[in-house]
DNA sequence: ATAATGATTCGCT
DNA sequence: GCGAATCATTATG
């Protein structure tokens, strides 16, 4: 399976808007354990900071944990969860600013047999990777890859394989999960792929 | 030093 | 629909 990595062009462009919408449809993948697992994107939340209230970067919040998003475009940033999951983002715009995109759900392509392993799943269905925790965890998300570059395929990237999506084919709906950030808690900064399962809600 | 909490998920009712 | 799981990060003293 040939694709074509994305390069650090492509994350660098200020609006992470667009950026998350076209993020829909590529590729994601982790190699791990001598094992590379991947899946199409299907859903995705922008969080632009300093202004999007929802954002761990809101207001220039810089801290030890959010240090990672106002790296340059084209990094993992990884933060845990719950005290449980690890959320997979990828930061974008050029150093210094913070906005970054969460990957919520993905479509399994390569080493499925390995994600429903790492899942410890009796049945497998839909969950196998939808919603950002399980996402993190079929992929072996791990604390250590905050910060690594999506740049070279070592680690963690993502590529495109030549999936092109329609406007109309992209559903747009509100994050999910930060009802405290007010006005901002209303933007429609929740992208997916209409009609495709692998979504961690089908509505929102 | 301590205490609160979260960009969630799963299992039970 | 509800609550537990589980811990790095954060704010606060």
């Amino acid at each position: 399976m040939e694709g074509r990595l994305l390069s650090r062009s492509f994350y660098t462009r200020f609006d992470v808007l667009p950026i998350a919408q076209e993020l829909l449809g590529k590729i994601i993948v982790t190699h791990k354990d001598d094992f590379q697992t991947s899946g199409v994107i299907t859903e995705v939340e922008a969080y632009q900071a300093p202004e999007d209230k929802a954002s761990h970067a809101y207001n220039h919040r810089r801290t030890g944990r959010t240090e990672t998003m106002y790296l340059d475009g084209g990094r993992a940033y990884v933060y845990l969860c719950y005290g449980i999951h690890r959320m997979l983002n990828v930061v974008t715009g050029g150093k210094d600013v913070a906005h970054a995109i969460l990957i919520r759900s993905v479509e399994p392509l390569d080493g499925m047999k390995e994600m429903v392993r790492r899942r410890n799943l009796k049945n497998v269905g839909f969950n196998l990777t939808s919603g950002p925790g399980n996402v993190g965890k079929a992929l072996r998300i791990a604390m250590n890859d905050d910060g690594v570059s999506l740049l070279t395929q070592q680690t963690i990237w993502i590529e495109d394989r030549g999936i092109h999506l329609p406007e109309e084919s992209i559903g747009k709906m509100r994050r999910i999960g930060i009802d405290y950030a007010e006005e901002w808690a209303e933007k429609k900064w929740r992208f997916l792929i209409k009609e495709n399962p692998w979504v961690s809600r089908p509505n929102g």
